[in-house]
DNA sequence: AATGAATGAGGGTTCATTCAT
DNA sequence: TATGAATGAACCCTCATTCAT
């Protein structure tokens, strides 16, 4: 009652974020988290349109952030190939400080419009440019299978350096570590493929 | 009603995995699953003690299975470390004639105790095995987190090679090369590691 | 918030007219109605007691409009026997030019102290003079079954005229037309009665 | 519990008629129709798949049987155009039979899918066989708006007849006289019509 | 006058499980 | 073994109205 407008909104998105994290979007209860929130369900619709709007409104802004830098970061990486480290750098740094929005994108959206989101992010915006890069640096095309897999792995390196609980510190010394790891075996892997025909 | 039992247990198995692959554990319906296995609610008690333990029948051969299996690959390497790609042929082989069962268990199966078995499995199976192949390759005790994140990575491949719909002559293949690059990749960071100190 | 005060009670009638025709007055909401006018449903308490002042105000003017002008028709057609299709007129012309009122007194005001309407004007005003005028004719009692039917159907041509979007100039020559038909049907009645007895 | 399971449908029946009847589809609570039929809202859906479910269950099984005993009664009728009170009287007899099914349908059904029932009936089924009676009578095209008004009149009458009350004799009494009066009525506005040109 | 947050009850529906038959 | 009716709580959401600001 006292309290301004604001904090009602906060108070709601902060419940709901632990909440559909605890349990996913569809399993968690909207009763549970306006409760939480000190409110009455029915005053939860003075607030959002549903339960749907609650998750989108944890979750939008952050893909909107997401991206913006994300094209930044890409057309930087195109004028200038060697900037791989600090790029990536940038972006882990992005996510890091938007962690549980990423695990609510990721994990807890069964059920919501962001569902297929991972997927749609690694074959839509991180594939294309992945297996162009391999092709130019093979000089041919490098089979679609590996560079999937490949890719794979790399989205699962972001996923442990994001949910790892690093320092920024440890982060940057450890991006520098598998930077070398990728790309050490990336070209001794072509060399080998090159090689065979 | 004139089916043997058999034939009845094997229906309802057939009908849950169906459904817990499509909604989960937790929003899969009991009573579609049984519908879809042509009997009652009522009836499904006499052949699982509940929701749960339907799930648990479809999972825990394979685990046990894949248990059985995993420790005489473990020994053979410890015994024999050239035989890496040959054992991972047959770790992946097995998972993918069960790829079913290894979706329920790492993707479906919250709600179950089965929730947290990824990361049980590779933090208290294949972590201290890995780690310790990093150490003696390295000579030195390398950064956890490095590992863990390799580790991680490893897993991945894993999942893809997995769920990647390739045939076993297109797998065989993919895991050469992908040994190549791991291992290139791990060579050629120990050296780094070694000259920084 | 700058609108004159009527301005703001006519756009919720006209809202409210509008919802109350397509949903009924209990299926109408109230929300929908103020958003549509442009306010708050807060603001709506400041012009109306309630939703069903609302609807009263839609309603009872008509009302009381209709009363008094059935009033001198009634008196004139007790007077002079022979007006009825001029009565008749004026009567619907007053209707058509209050469609959308009838309809919510008729067909929309269920849940509201307006419910039974329209068999209260049937029974209660039209009724009485009804038996009346056919005793009168037939020069003795007349079931007043056939009274209560036939008036029934002289309702429904009412409606039929009201509603079915004929300009003034048809509905005056559909008057006439139907008069022919209700009083030759009358009279043949009233003969085939007599004889009977 | 110890009640067939007839019975739970038929307390089921009962209690939807009454409470849809009483309150109109949308408004009434299902949950006051299955404590009025003893059973918890859950146990309902073991019955009916639905709300609607129940709604059509009352009122679809009358539909076809009205529609069996009317497509005889017109083909009677187009055979033998003397029938005409008769048939009537049957299919009177079939409403006042099924009087509370034929009010859910034209007065209980906004929100399902038989919400335009009464005016589908009225302008598909009984319009065009009125349109061409009139006009074979007539020896001429008889203006549309005035067949609608005195169908709408005619369907009216029949309301009464089935809601009046009234036993079989009476209805019988009532239809004879009625058929006087519209017959009357009919011939003679096609003399005026025919006078006109 | 106007706002908009809050209430509290109610809506239809689904759920895993139980149990008399 | 199988049935299917019953439970009772939970689900998300909508409602007319109130009231501090």
């Amino acid at each position: 009652m006292l309290r301004p407008p604001q904090n009602i909104r906060a108070a709601l998105l902060s419940s709901g974020k632990d909440q559909f994290l605890a349990y996913g979007f569809e399993k968690a209860s909207l009763r549970t988290i306006c409760k939480n929130a000190g409110l009455t369900t029915g005053a939860f619709y003075n607030h959002f349109s549903g339960k749907e709007d609650l998750f989108s409104s944890l979750v939008e802004p952050m893909i909107h952030g997401f991206r913006k830098m994300y094209q930044e970061v890409i057309s930087q990486e195109l004028a200038d190939l060697t900037t791989g480290v600090e790029n990536e750098l940038t972006s882990i740094t992005y996510a890091i400080s938007h962690k549980d929005e990423f695990r609510l994108l990721f994990e807890c959206s069964k059920g919501t419009k962001f569902e297929g989101f991972k997927e749609y992010l690694i074959q839509e915006v991180f594939y294309p440019s992945y297996q162009e890069v391999f092709d130019r640096y093979a000089g041919r095309h490098v089979d679609p299978a590996l560079v999937q897999i490949i890719l794979h792995m790399k989205f699962e390196e972001y996923m442990e350096l994001i949910y790892g609980g690093y320092t920024m510190n440890e982060v940057k010394k450890l991006i520098t570590q598998l930077t070398v790891f990728s790309e050490a075996g990336f070209h001794r892997l072509l060399e080998d493929i090159n090689k065979e025909n």
